[in-house]
DNA sequence: TCGGAGATAATGTATGTACATAATCTTTCG
DNA sequence: CGAAAGATTATGTACATACATTATCTCCGA
């Protein structure tokens, strides 16, 4: 039962019927230009919805510039026909989302923050193999519990400390597109030294398993070395797209990853939405 | 503000009888067990916040597992000595950021899906070389105005789409450290062609002009062709990161770029953090 | 002119109330 | 027994009200 996937929610468009902002008093006198046809409201889901939608087509057409202070609540909600509240909830998860800044007694503003905030989506390889409709498998080639320090020194968690360590490799086809060393803290995750990772790879179990709050990603280019080369079957010196992951749970750090993949096999790949963008579908 | 946390917050919790709801009588049995020591409110920040963290806590920690369903606003609502409305605030947050799952009729459950949407931040070039206290130069190599098709090809335009075609090189202390070139979408941006990128380069001139709603990221690694190898200074197939990025907005493209940068002086990192475990500190 | 005290204007939070919406559960009737 | 109709329950939205919180502005006096 606890299936459930896309929260399906938005009302639909249904012709706005009760209470719809017919013929509101319009208070001529005021700040901005009366709005023009293209900022009215469209009577499509919660009123909430429209005056985002409303506010974040002005600003994404380029009516309201970057800085530029917007009318205060009072004035929206005579603006829009709403109450206050709605306004509020409205401008409040606009500003939630970025768009906007807003300072007490100063005012809203549009944010200047130059909108360079690209993400990059980083997933399972896993997830990404089945999508592509190949064949997904994955081989442990090493596994041993030690201390911190013997031999192996994760820099973050202090010495002698009990990890995990994994190295693996993972196939798409039967052809190999990544390795992967990992380091497990079993302070945090006991329970892995009773897995066997027979079925289940060790990222998807960790995943699927601990919750983490917070994570660090490097990525990098890097040259095949020649012991990698022969294990992704390559030539020595192609180049590979190196991923480290460190994740924390509740400030302590949970599993230390590094995936080396071959250049022309793997790929990162996405299309990072402005939250608001995608319910706006502007 | 992080000074003390002083400031008194006010509405502290229950015994204050304002219009409190009507003692109702506790509902002993029931779904939840009566939550112990840590799910109490922390008393820091609006009361909203608190039961954000309390809640939040009580999944990260575990103790709330993912599918399992939570006490309805009502039942939260007097557990906490709070109103609905501030219940459903709190909630109504944390399911948006992901954590919970709620459905009409049904309840609220703490979400399955599994917390692996790693986002890895890009961010522009001068700024990642600027924060590093390094000297950001470029130099733009050629520049031409010309209509899609003719001899370069933009994929999601139509042909006859007129374009401008950028290539430029990027500098970090004097040394190249990223090869850039560039479309832009002319229909879009007709003010581009009167820019000459002498003091701001184009990457940061569209960030900060042109709004956009989406932006399609592919990252692989490549080994440096002759050319490009003399262009950044290393030698041919040299892993290079490259990143091919095109952002579009309210559905038209705006620009398609392609960097290429050498691996072992430029790296993507960044550190996703949880929405919530943000502002939960945990 | 400067500095500070106080007024003011804007957003932020909390509560109450009412009703809408959507599942789910229950009952009833063929 | 099963399907349709209705009751129930939990969340979702909207509005009103009240007060808290903070910058900012104004004005007054040394």
């Amino acid at each position: 039962m606890q299936g459930l996937v896309g929260q399906g929610l938005t009302g639909q468009n249904r012709g706005n019927g009760p209470a719809s902002p017919p013929e509101h008093p319009v208070q001529t006198g005021l700040t901005i230009d009366s709005l023009p046809a293209d900022s009215a409201l469209d009577g499509r889901g919660p009123l909430f919805d429209q005056i985002k939608r409303a506010v974040a087509g002005q600003i994404l057409r380029g009516r309201w510039q970057a800085g530029q202070r917007l009318p205060n609540e009072a004035e929206l909600s005579s603006l829009y026909g709403v109450s206050r509240q709605t306004v509020h909830k409205a401008i409040a998860l606009l500003a939630r989302e970025g768009f906007l800044v807003r300072r007490r007694r100063a005012g809203t503003f549009v944010a200047t923050g130059r909108r360079d905030r690209f993400a990059l989506p980083i997933e399972d390889i896993g997830d990404v193999v089945a999508r592509e409709g190949r064949v997904y498998e994955f081989r442990i080639r090493d596994r041993r519990s030690l201390r911190n320090g013997e031999g192996i020194r994760w820099p973050d968690l202090p010495d002698g400390t009990p990890i995990l360590a994994l190295e693996c490799l993972h196939f798409s086809d039967g052809t190999p597109i990544q390795h992967e060393r990992r380091l497990v803290n079993l302070d945090v995750v006991p329970e892995v030294v009773d897995e066997s990772f027979d079925v289940v790879a060790p990222s998807r179990w960790l995943v699927d398993r601990v919750p983490w709050s917070s994570a660090d990603h490097t990525v990098r280019a890097v040259n095949a070395t020649a012991e990698m080369a022969a294990l992704l079957g390559v030539e020595a010196g192609a180049a590979c797209l190196s991923i480290r992951r460190q994740t924390m749970h509740l400030s302590r750090p949970v599993t230390l990853v590094h995936f080396l993949s071959v250049g022309d096999r793997f790929t990162l790949s996405g299309s990072s939405i402005t939250d608001s963008a995608t319910e706006l579908n502007l």
